[in-house]
DNA sequence: TAATAACGTTAGTATGATACTAACGAGTGT
DNA sequence: ACACTCGTTAGTATCATACTAACGTTATTA
């Protein structure tokens, strides 16, 4: 379960990140040393991947993103414009927020796109 | 309804908005011109003031943040994490998104903190 | 009335975030 | 041996934003 979604395409070679961010290389180096600086990235074997607290914090991400999506879709919205608007949110909302939330809204398992919400873990 | 609230201490000093948001006069003013170049606010007998668009665009902020608050307390947020958190997304979140959130969590006329929610209008 | 204080405003400066180009070096494959 | 790709570094540009210092106008007050 989630075992796509916690790769997230990691590990990952610095060109893909750059060209998936849209900037150039440089920038995108600048960005994964960030994550570096923060924990959250390695650099192996010439790849880029995500450490265990990266992971943890990708999968928190769309444990976010997928419980606002469900939300928003429960209240009325379509998916596009869900998927969009938690995209604007689903890195700002703290995750216990989202799991309070998850639990009001019936504990879906599955976000309106028919992918799996994180639980436990 | 809603009457202290449209106000929010407007029309005010430059002064006052400096000190409330912890900034030196000309960093005020800058922020006050940057309204008034979206038509937020403008400037009469040297106090400032909200336009009518100006209003409407911060009861939506309003709405939408005592909406998002009114959902964190309905899971079981308190009251004031649930005030913190809304602060990081009411001037994110789309007003129609909030609109269809609070039809969902049964239209609640005040939020938390017993301050009237904004409707119609 | 003259001096002072308060306020808004301008100009110039500093900082931080972030992107870019250009150039270089190491490894890979033809 | 050469060319390519990739990552990396250094230097530059831009943008947003805050600041200080100085100035002019208005209002207050001695």
């Amino acid at each position: 379960m989630l075992e796509e979604d916690s790769k997230l395409g990691f590990p990952m070679r610095l060109h893909e990140i750059a060209s998936l961010l849209r900037v150039k290389p440089p920038s995108a180096l600048n960005i994964v040393k960030r994550l570096q600086e923060k924990g959250l990235a390695k650099t192996r074997d010439g790849m880029i991947a995500l450490t265990e607290p990266g992971i943890r914090t990708a999968k928190s991400i769309l444990l976010v993103h997928r419980t606002y999506e469900s939300l928003l879709c429960q209240s009325g919205a379509s998916k596009n414009s869900a998927c969009q608007e938690a995209s604007e949110v689903d890195f700002i909302i703290p995750e216990e927020d989202a799991r309070k939330i998850l639990r009001k809204i019936g504990d879906p398992k599955y976000c309106p796109h028919g992918k799996p919400i994180p639980d436990g873990d």
